[in-house]
DNA sequence: TATTGTTATACTCTATAACTATA
DNA sequence: TATAGTTATAGAGTATAACAATA
């Protein structure tokens, strides 16, 4: 069937929400999401768990707590990720020496060793996303990402 | 209590997720859909419902299956929503004059009156979450946010 | 055969509320 | 009182599969 009218002037008419940065955020990140699943295929790791064993890779014995509130996850939800990538045998919690409400998390060594894998393949699906972008263009995006983002408490 | 050690080595360890572009743009989204929600707290639109509402407004007549290729939202997805904002009567489905399983889409009066303020209440809240970056700055957001998704079928 | 629109369903992420154990 | 961690629950976005009507 042919295309119906409204469908040409696109481009012309949706000025409003092309400027818009929230609405460009969301549909960028949705791109980035939809490739990290095609580059983690194989691997059951989403962003979210991802973002978690690299950061306890990086800081070993850090708290559920301060996990959650490094990357901007509440307790609430934090408990069934940490329960289960500790299932799956790739964190370890153990409990804090001094304060006995904490859980202090660490990778088991198989996620250990795989960390670096998984750490290149989150890099080649970024490269594959930005393949258009120059190298100072990305550092130019993250740089204002982060000036959104970072102390509104995401 | 007493913030827990690893706490402190935060900003130093965190350098992989940080130069992720995929993390960045996530919080980015997370911050930016939070300030809507206040924004419209008084008004029953979500940033989606805000898009399509927007989209109708610019195209008028356009089909739910263009709408929804406009917006990056399957056709599955949109039954329901186009069915909500119709239910509120904020759109008009009609039949389309030559393809009968197309239905054509417009504001009702009441929709196309509010429109003006809803439009300023978005930018309010843009303007309220980006006052850090300058004119130039978001502009260069903009640019780069679209070359991330634009083509990519998000 | 392909497209439009719909229903049903499932998964992920996010949120609030309520609870316990501890500080 | 406040914090750490857990459980239960709900809302929103996105995904696939299957279907009827139409092209």
């Amino acid at each position: 069937m042919e295309k119906i009218e409204s469908r040409e002037k696109s481009t012309a008419e949706r000025r409003a929400l092309d400027s818009l940065v929230g609405y460009n955020l969301r549909r960028a990140s949705v791109v980035m999401l939809n490739d990290f699943e095609v580059e983690f295929a194989e691997v059951p790791l989403r962003p979210t768990t991802f973002a978690m064993l690299a950061t306890v890779d990086e800081n070993p014995g850090i708290s559920s707590a301060d996990l959650g509130r490094l990357l901007g996850i509440k307790s609430a939800n934090m408990a069934p990720l940490i329960a289960e990538l500790a299932n799956r045998g790739l964190i370890e919690r153990r409990g804090h020496a001094e304060d006995k409400r904490v859980q202090i998390l660490f990778l088991t060594a198989e996620a250990r060793n795989a960390m670096p894998k998984w750490r290149q393949q989150a890099l080649r699906h970024e490269e594959r996303v930005l393949l258009d972008l120059t190298r100072s263009e990305r550092a130019t995006l993250l740089r204002l990402l982060r000036r959104v983002w970072i102390g509104k408490g995401g």
